[in-house]
DNA sequence: AAATATTCATATATCAGATATTTTAATGTT
DNA sequence: AACATTAAAATATCTGATATATGAATATTT
């Protein structure tokens, strides 16, 4: 019924009024807000405020800081790390199963093989080549990340040319990865990976969008019933040490032990 | 090759510590930090620096700070508003076409309303006997809002017991409705929303999962092509008064005009 | 002339400490 | 018992000084 009238803080009226400013298209990416001083006089609040607010709006992603001369505050697209890792937050309190996982992927992947099974040029058939080629090296020297496989999803996402999509598949195997393991992965697992990823890209090579469909299906099956034996049991939950901690320089995809 | 050597900002330090520490399981929902003096004092800064972090972490929606005496920094749920939040940041600059959002909602809400044909209690068909209803008399009072549709197919997303699907309609929704439109809505495209959600129940009452399933996925599609004719023409994208604005008390649902 | 080093101007980053405001609980008053 | 007052603890805000980072202009060297 009433607005609340409580006083909020300064520096939400501030985030409030740049990020409504961005929405509103008056500011842009690439756009240079003016210094720091400048800006508290202009919203009337002291530095301190006025720099809380633009801590606030960095954590959003919506401004990036840069120190010295021709510094200053920019306005920044919203990435899809930051949105992914904001999600990321969310699911991490949530804490969802691992059927819950494989209940939204099921819906989404296999279509989504089916599509890239029909429209996959000859480069994105040489990735799918090089990425299992990889893998392969990787699964002969002992070292099986998940990147390789990270890369493999994402880019059949990529296909589907569905922004959205491509962020859902994105966070979920992101999510997947740091939330519910770190599990010394048996080679058994990694190698059944593999041979489901040859089975799909076969499928794109003759593209065959049936065969890709259930192939993906049942990868997703299998990756759900190893995981849940894995996992279930005891759910050693989380173990947090680089994947959602460092800075761009080691994105999350990095140096975590694979999965799927 | 070699890790950043950059002298990250103190404030940056103290948000990756604290999120560290909730990430592993430190730090839980409830817990109260010490104050802001001591804080500081841990961390060796200086009060302003802490502050810049306590709001970075406010922004992440990880923490929520209280003033006055047994007031404080406290840990929290990151909630569902604060993911979607920042998911339409992303998808603002995005700016992803209606296609896609119809794609996404495709390969989900007919699945979803297949279920819960099968498994909607009394309690969740009453839920739509009255969400009908209100739906109706404000059809007849010519004020047709969003709030009664959104809440509609959220309550399908919810008999999925999913969180990650209830997260995926609910973002899909909320983004559909503060980006791409702020349309007068005519009354024919309300009454058409209307039927498609009456005959929806009506699949739902039967148990008829298959009709269930189809008619939603008719009703998606009749949404697209009418959300296509309005906006694709001149794509008015955005006016952003309240919806993404406003603090909790008024949330996005509450006062922006129809869609679907 | 080109490469390198230095200086300078302008931002942000950080600190220290004072003051204001908010909120709860304890205390007093009627 | 109900209401008002006070005190204490915490955040909120302001001010102004200092440190640091960065790019461009300038000077120096080769």
């Amino acid at each position: 019924m009433f607005k609340s009238a409580k006083t909020h803080r300064l520096s939400h009226n501030i985030v409030k009024q740049i990020r409504n400013a961005i929405l509103a298209g008056d500011l842009k990416p690439g756009d240079r807000l003016p210094s720091e001083k400048e800006l508290a006089i202009s919203f009337n609040v002291s530095k301190a405020s006025l720099r809380e607010a633009i801590r606030s709006l960095e954590a959003l992603g919506l401004v990036e800081v840069l120190q010295g001369v021709s510094g200053g505050v920019f306005i920044r697209e919203v990435d899809l790390e930051t949105a992914r890792n904001s999600l990321f937050n969310y699911i991490f309190f949530q804490n969802p199963a691992i059927h819950e996982f494989t209940q939204l992927r099921l819906l989404i992947e296999p279509q989504m093989a089916a599509l890239a099974a029909i429209h996959s040029t000859d480069e994105d058939l040489a990735f799918f080549n090089e990425n299992l080629e990889q893998t392969s090296r990787e699964l002969d020297s002992g070292e099986f990340y998940y990147k390789l496989d990270s890369e493999f999803h994402h880019r059949i996402a990529t296909i589907s040319n569905n922004r959205l999509i491509i962020f859902v598949i994105d966070s979920l195997k992101n999510a997947i990865v740091n939330l519910k393991l770190q599990l010394e992965l048996d080679s058994r697992f990694s190698i059944s990976v593999f041979d489901s990823h040859q089975r799909i890209v076969d499928a794109f090579r003759k593209k065959d969008a049936e065969t890709a469909l259930e192939e993906m299906r049942n990868h997703i099956i299998s990756v759900d019933k190893e995981l849940v034996a894995y996992c279930d049991a005891d759910s050693p939950f989380i173990s947090v040490s680089d994947p959602v901690d460092d800075e761009k320089e080691s994105s999350p995809e990095k140096d975590t032990a694979a999965v799927r």
